[in-house]
DNA sequence: TTTATATCCGATTGATTTACTCAGGTATGA
DNA sequence: TCATACCTGAGTAAATCAATCGGATATAAA
């Protein structure tokens, strides 16, 4: 899983148009302005998504995007996912670049990224588009979370 | 924090000296052929850990570097912050760039962003070089990870 | 004292990626 | 028909990455 700015712009302009559509499709420009990310992007942006099946357009004057699926079940995951296409995890399995040469000698970094790249995404997919728009990320609710959370901490402070 | 192959490269070799090491200083000529990373690459990467506290160079035919610290309390978060330096979580805070003007619209994906550096960092801090060198990363061993993993797993499957 | 070893240091480079622009084309409601 | 807004692809400045080059400095061994 790839991590990038590209990633966080498409989750910001997910969230805009979570919030700012009551069934009616948002345009990309309400967006740019609001978001201050130019349009040209956004919409290089919103062609993968639709392809990745997050967001249904509609054509025509008073047209722009809706949600394809509830904001509750759209998690931050498949956004990124989508707008990062290469999921490639770390580069090692494909190509078997950067040491890790597949034979006797499987580098020994290998499960560490595979391991880290299992937490990113474990978190990114516990979290949809709503917990974000209502703020409920590690906020006062989402009691699960903040068990594994603590979970989390009784490791480090082992 | 910034997750990139640099800071890849950098366990890669740390891992590698930690193995090589047996008290013995250990030079980036024989790190550079067995982890296939370039001598000098590699020197730059070196010249950050030891600025960070990190390894101790010695100097001379013979030379190389030791770890500063024992294996089992070096963690991989240490490694990584050191070569990637710029610690800017996600380039908002600061430069109030990306929308989030701190003003009365503090971008609602803030705190989304801020709790997945928290997540990386707790996880690569939970690790010690140590760890990946016995593979005892998400092995058979750890009990508490493998716990903490259970948790972070429940909240997916909720 | 010379010499080979190996760390140090800075400047530069090709390749890749990012974030963005430009120039169009296409569907559709008014 | 016309303005709106989605759609597509090509191109571009800047940044970063991984690596190279040329040297300087310290030091153990000859």
């Amino acid at each position: 899983m790839k991590l990038s700015t590209k990633g966080r712009y498409a989750v910001m302009a997910m969230v805009d148009l979570a919030r700012h559509s009551n069934g009616n499709p948002v345009s990309l420009a309400e967006i740019a302005e609001r978001q201050e990310i130019s349009l040209s992007y956004l919409e290089q942006l919103f062609a993968r998504l639709r392809r990745g099946g997050l967001v249904k357009s509609v054509r025509g004057p008073g047209g722009g995007y809706l949600l394809a699926h509830d904001r509750d079940t759209t998690r931050i995951s498949d956004i990124i996912l989508a707008v990062d296409e290469p999921i490639r995890a770390i580069r090692c399995t494909p190509g078997m670049s950067v040491g890790c040469r597949g034979d006797r000698s499987r580098c020994l970094t290998h499960d560490l990224w595979e391991e880290l790249a299992n937490q990113i995404h474990l978190y990114l997919s516990s979290v949809s588009l709503g917990d974000v728009c209502e703020k409920r990320v590690l906020g006062t609710s989402g009691i699960v979370q903040r068990e594994a959370y603590r979970a989390m901490e009784a490791v480090v402070l082992r």
